[in-house]
DNA sequence: TCGGTTCTTGAACGAACGGTCAGAAATATC
DNA sequence: GATATTTCTGACCGTTCGTTCAAGAACCGA
């Protein structure tokens, strides 16, 4: 028929989606967005629409892979207490790994662009929903087995709970020290009783 | 001798410093800016240099005022467990009267500039480091009042509480709901005992 | 081999950006 | 009131950005 596209689209979505991490969306331009996917902007633009388009589907995969793993081990019904303190440990590692200290996707950019693209933002800030439900389902359920005193209100520690996850993206990005994330995660270790 | 300045050098700083709140750096545009504080281009690099010296004077603004007065109370030597509870709850109450949903300079120009201009972000995250100072004197303080149980370890009660504070920026930010940040409040407090 | 279709490539476009500069305007001093 | 000095103003500059487009390259089916 024609000529075979030349890259693995999800391998180049991946690439973008490092780039916007640690650029976010503006900061981000094509000729930094090429150089990580190997691609030419016409075959950026061809395959996948123009930056915001771009962006969207790198969010996507985002939401779908390392947010989804988080999600899925929460969202499992056995999921209790032990599922939520390994989240914030991942989140922990993860930033201690993550020397180009990118943080997280959704929360860079929900912030850079609250004001200035409300959708993207929305979209991006969605997911928080999804984790105040996760994060209660699991409450719920480790009160249900009493690793967690039933005194909690499950919607206000899942809420509290998100709080703290977003604040230990910040400081991912922000002011990267393994030791006062380790700390963080003693702290709500502690909370969870 | 010459001919004076038609403006309130402080005002002009304010009214940037509100712009780069809502914006970012790189998103406040020079005609924002003018448009904002009333000035021309001219005068503005007249007065404070270029955009990054007076997105710098308006972060030292930032510092001294707003977040200025937060840790002013912070660090008073009787300051315990009632005045880490009124700045979480000063939070609360900003970010619903936020309705730009500007958020924090600080918090919002770490995650913008963390990759793009590092010394800037160094310059906004280090007062992270305050807080958690500030944060921890006060807790000792409460411990020794009986206030907070002496079971917690000072500073990693202090590193969570900043955490706290970025995580509920974060929200105050990307998904303003006063009733989330309420409970995050709720338990804080719940925390502190 | 050839035609048709799709992908790739390089160059170019208009727009918006931060920054600059010379002249007009305005004041305090003499 | 003349002058010197500073501030203000409008136009302009070079750069960089996202985006487009036409021509070349590569492939599949006939």
């Amino acid at each position: 028929m024609a000529r075979p596209r030349e890259f693995d689209e999800e391998q180049v979505l991946q690439r973008a989606l490092e780039v916007f991490r640690a650029k976010g969306f503006e900061g981000a331009t094509l000729d930094e967005l090429e150089q990580a996917t190997g691609l030419h902007r016409g075959s950026l633009y061809g395959a996948f629409g123009d930056k915001r388009r771009l962006f969207l589907k790198a969010l996507a995969r985002y939401l779908d892979t390392a947010l989804g793993e988080r999600l899925a081990v929460l969202e499992t019904p056995q999921a209790g207490r032990t599922e939520i303190l390994a989240l914030f440990q991942g989140l922990a590692r993860d930033a201690a790994c993550d020397r180009e200290r990118k943080g997280c996707l959704v929360t860079n950019c929900a912030i850079e662009l609250a004001d200035r693209d409300p959708d993207l933002a929305c979209q991006a800030a969605r997911s928080l929903d999804r984790f105040e439900r996760a994060f209660a389902a699991a409450v719920r359920q480790a009160q249900a087995r009493g690793e967690i005193a039933a005194t909690h209100d499950p919607v206000r520690l899942a809420r509290f709970l998100t709080v703290c996850m977003e604040g230990m993206l910040v400081l991912a990005r922000a002011r990267p020290d393994p030791a006062w994330l380790d700390d963080a995660v003693a702290a709500v270790a502690e909370v969870l009783r």
